[in-house]
DNA sequence: CGTGTTTGACCGGCGC
DNA sequence: GCGCCGGTCAAACACG
């Protein structure tokens, strides 16, 4: 079903509601849009065929984020992927992770309990309960003092459900023999929302679906997906805002110990050379970059970058990313699209505040 | 045939 | 203890 979205607007929203003690008076709004036309159309998947892969809108690709152009990118930030450069101090993103469980914890606390408070601003003194979840500080791979528990843990469910297998449990079926006395543990979460047509945004790693719950309180269901490459256990769920059904979050649970899987049809392509396909090509800031504009808060401008015609996607960034992103290829369709005078479509940040405030209903 | 989705059932945590 | 609910499993199915 969400399979064949036809997307054609993805607005990613971050967290707009940086303190202003924080940042200096940050009041701009943290949503960066893009709006795009499914991967149907020509330039997504590298006009591969891409049924499945296509479906889901080059998210990355979205981003700009391009793992062997820009390290750390942002979700490789988030999951401090070994495989990249060393993740960024805690102290760096931090905030805007901070800053992302704020808002989240006001946009989904009526739908999951599962994101964390705090997990940065007060990691020893977070007192949510959830073990790990509380932990949930991607961009902290280092400090293990805050995820104590399931970062160093496999990231895989599957391990641990195979681990020491029961008899008893399969009176009825032959489930996951779950640990007994033990509470799951979850791997560190992060979530942001996304002004998308489409529920599942590629990210760049290759998800399969493994199950679709009924959202309580929402017309939405929740997606479940699992990273596929082996060995990563890595998970993301999806929803839509019941109140902005034009809003996606998408909660990513684990890191992905592994780089890019090789994209079938296009979409890895994609992910290293935009140029050639016209996706958006903006970077998401790097650790640094991030921390400096988010110090520089006061000077909220939101970008919007908006692909060519063919892709029609609008991308705009405000709050910490309301720098100009770095273009990765000037030649991108999104600087075409800048050019097309199209960043003057802003999302505005009540917009986003009047998600939050309904959702806080 | 391989890979991914759908979907009903099951499991475990949690609140009452 | 019970029921609700989120999360997961896995068989069946779809698709290229």
């Amino acid at each position: 079903m969400e399979k064949k979205q036809e997307n054609h607007m993805a607005n990613i929203i971050f967290p707009d509601e940086i303190p202003p003690s924080a940042f200096g008076g940050g009041s701009g709004g943290s949503i960066f849009d893009m709006a795009g036309t499914s991967c149907e159309t020509s330039g997504c998947g590298g006009g591969g065929g891409a049924d499945k892969w296509g479906s889901s809108l080059g998210f990355m690709d979205l981003l700009g984020i391009h793992q062997d152009f820009v390290a750390p990118s942002l979700f490789d930030s988030f999951n401090h992927s070994p495989i990249l450069p060393p993740p960024p101090p805690s102290s760096e993103l931090a905030a805007v992770f901070n800053h992302h469980d704020d808002m989240l914890l006001n946009e989904l606390d009526t739908n999951t309990k599962h994101f964390h408070q705090g997990s940065l601003l007060s990691p020893a003194a977070s007192a949510v309960p959830e073990s790990s979840e509380v932990l949930n500080n991607p961009a902290t791979p280092n400090s293990s003092s805050i995820s104590s528990s399931s970062n160093e843990q496999p990231a895989n469910d599957e391990q641990n459900k195979t681990g020491d297998h029961d008899d008893e449990d399969k009176t009825k079926k032959p489930l996951k023999p779950k640990k007994k006395n033990q509470k799951r543990q979850r791997e560190p979460r992060f979530a942001f929302m996304t002004k998308s047509e489409i529920d599942h945004l590629d990210d760049g790693y290759r998800w399969r679906k493994y199950g679709q719950k009924a959202v309580k309180n929402s017309p939405y269901p929740r997606s479940y997906y699992r990273c596929t490459t082996a060995g990563c256990g890595v998970k993301k769920r999806v929803e839509r805002s019941s109140d902005d059904p034009t809003t996606v979050v998408t909660t990513y649970e684990g890191q992905h110990m592994h780089p890019y899987p090789i994209m079938p049809r296009g979409t890895m392509a994609f992910a290293t050379d935009s140029s050639s396909f016209g996706a958006p090509s903006f970077v998401v800031p790097q650790p640094h970059y991030l921390h400096q504009h988010l110090q520089n808060q006061q000077q909220l401008q939101p970008y919007i970058y908006t692909s060519p015609p063919s892709l029609n996607i609008t991308t705009s960034f405000s709050g910490f990313f309301q720098d100009k992103p770095s273009f990765i290829n000037p030649n991108s369709s999104a600087l075409a699209l800048k050019d097309h005078g199209l960043l003057q479509d802003i999302v505005s940040t009540p917009m986003r505040r009047e998600t939050n405030e309904e959702e806080d209903q």
